[in-house]
DNA sequence: CAGCAGATGCGACAAAGTCGCGTCTATAGC
DNA sequence: GCTATAGACGCGACTTTGTCGCATCTGCTG
C-alpha cells in the first residue's frame, strides 16, 4: 500500500503535491531539509509551490508519514517506516558531525512497553545519541 | 562544577553571556526555542545580543552542554545532563502535541554499549517517540 | 456529475537566523 | 599585576525560512 493511499483513512485528501513530496522524500532515503525538497521539486520541474510543501510536510507530520528533526544543524524530515524497514537509530558526532547508524538495537520495543503504560501509542521512535566519533576523539587527544 | 567553568576545558572562553543562556535553561527546567532565550533575556534585563545568543547556542552545541531537539512544532534546546540527571525521553502526540514523559527504561546503556563498537563515545541520549496519546487514540474511534 | 470542503497557487509579509566589521574582554605569558 | 591578542560580543543590514489571506481549483461524497 503506497503511502499517499493511507492519507484517506487519516481524513486527508490524496493529492498530486502530496504524492510529489513522498516520491523525493522516498527516492532520497535519507534526510532531506525542506529547501531541499523544495529544490528538488525544481530539479524535476514539478509543479509544487513553495508554500504548499511547507503546508504538505505539516500534513505528513500530522499523518504520521513523516518525522522531522534536527540531527546537526537544520531541521530534517524523512519518511517513518520505509520499505523493508529495520530499526536504526542516528549517532552524530559533535565534533565533526559524521553520522552512524546503529541497528536493531531492540530500543523500540522497550519504549512502546513503556508507553503502553500509561496508555500512548507509539507508531515512531527516533533516537539520536552524540557524543564524539573514533577520530574525533584521537584528535582531542593530541592537539 | 558549573557549567560555565567546563568551558575552557573544551577551548571556549566563559563569558557572562554564556553564563546567562545556561542560567535560563538551568531555571527553566525544561525547553526552550532560541526566541524564549531571547525573551528570557530581555525580561531579566541581560545585555545579551540576539546574534550571540544564536551563536552561544551553537557554541553550547558543540560543547555538548546544550541538545537541540525538535519536540512537536519547533527546534528547542535544554541542557544534556540537568542537576541530578535522570534518563528521561519523551512521548509526543501528533495529534495534540501533549508531551509524556518515560523515565529510566535502560535505553541509553544499550545505546552506549552499541556505540562503543564503532569506536564512538556517547555523551547524550535524546529519544522522541510520536503516536497518540489515549485522549486522542480515543476520539479517533468515534469522531 | 454537481456541490463543496479541503487543497493549492500566488504574492506579500513576518519571523528566524546569518554575516561583516569594529570594539571589547578573557586568558596566557610574562 | 600588566599586556598582547585571539576569541567573543554588539550592532545593523541582510538572507533565509516559514506564514497568511484570499482567489481558484480539485478530490471526494452523495
Amino acid at each position: 500500500m503506497s503511502r499517499l493511499a493511507q492519507l484517506p483513512s487519516q481524513g486527508y485528501r490524496r493529492t498530486t503535491q502530496r504524492g510529489a513530496i513522498l516520491d523525493i522524500l522516498e527516492a532520497s532515503g535519507g534526510h532531506l531539509t525542506a529547501a531541499e525538497i523544495i529544490d528538488a521539486i525544481a530539479e524535476r520541474r514539478l509543479p509544487v509551490n513553495r508554500s504548499t510543501v511547507y503546508r504538505t510536510l505539516e500534513t505528513l507530520l500530522d499523518a504520521g508519514l513523516v518525522r522531522a528533526s534536527r540531527l546537526g544543524r537544520s531541521t530534517s524530515y524523512e519518511l517513518t517506516h520505509p520499505e523493508g524497514e529495520v530499526e536504526h537509530h542516528h549517532l552524530v558526532c559533535r565534533e565533526c558531525q559524521a553520522m552512524l547508524h546503529v541497528t536493531g538495537s531492540g530500543v523500540t520495543e522497550i519504549l512502546r512497553a513503556e508507553a503502553a503504560q500509561a496508555g500512548f501509542r507509539v507508531e515512531d521512535v527516533q533516537l539520536v545519541a552524540t557524543g564524539l566519533c573514533r577520530k574525533c576523539r584521537r584528535s582531542r587527544r593530541r592537539p
